[in-house]
DNA sequence: CCTTGATCCTGGAGCGGCTCCAGGATCTAC
DNA sequence: GTAGATCCTGGAGCCGCTCCAGGATCAAGG
């Protein structure tokens, strides 16, 4: 009788669908709303999350930003920023300091990669069975 | 009276010490332990482990690997190689693949410094009160 | 209408790689 | 002898998810 008889579907999204609208896993969904990443939603009345565009695009921007390697409390700061109207410029500080801590690691994953690129360039003659290359492969600045 | 008299200093080094000569902490040490990436070293009778030259060269072996970004897991598959006798090409085919594995890594890292680049330097402007960036940071491949 | 299989719910555990803690025992230097 | 550093043990905490058990609910096919 009612409009919304019993078998009206819910309208909005459920978590499975929002998530792969993000391109997470649902399990993340869940998560991020239990560490207060994102708000308690509203629910159907046995209890099921249903989410509308205003949560997928929340989603997605935590998830965009993860992707840029912001840890989950710089997200927080983010979404704290845009949430209280913060000005472009803080935002910008936000990410100026993540895109240093990013250019650090890059370096040391650099050196990383030349160290290692030696080391396997430097073994080519397969056949040795005792291999130096073990011994030296980790040779380093150690003080004897 | 004897030789080995109750007040003469135990030989070996302690914990802490082999930590500080392998430049790792001293929870580490035992954690490797633990986890059987180190022997179990022998004791005094007071039950305080003494430790030697091998462990010393072992404990920096892995120190060494895990800095070059090998996984605990790599570090046994290496030390088995070492354990064993294996040859140099087993270990380069070891290095090889985590040099493949660096360089993808090191492939992502470089995009996202790009990405985080481009952002922090397309805002330069501070005072913008609304910030577009907040929206505009992470305007990504959605599909709306 | 009924079944089947997908999805949802909850609280909690597990992953890697450490690091730290509590609560006590032991060692070393003064 | 005493103070302070270091050691011992088992277990918890960190990050960022992901998976699990055990049950309820939902959507689609027959």
């Amino acid at each position: 009788m009612s409009p919304s008889s019993s078998r009206t579907r819910e309208p909005g999204w459920r978590r499975g669908e929002l998530a792969a609208r993000a391109g997470c896993h649902p399990e993340t969904v869940r998560f991020y709303e239990r560490i207060g990443l994102l708000p308690p939603v509203p629910r159907t009345d046995r209890g099921h999350r249903r989410y509308g565009p205003a949560h997928l695009a929340r989603l997605r921007f935590v998830r965009a930003a993860r992707r840029l390697g912001f840890s989950l409390e710089e997200v927080r700061e983010l979404l704290a920023v845009g949430g209280r109207g913060g000005t472009c410029e803080e935002v910008r500080a936000l990410a100026a300091r993540h895109l240093l801590a990013v250019e650090h690691r890059l370096a040391e994953l650099t050196a990383v990669r030349d160290r290692l690129a030696a080391l396997v360039a430097g073994c080519r003659r397969g056949e040795d069975p005792d291999c130096a290359l073990l011994e030296r492969l980790f040779a380093g600045p150690w003080d004897g």
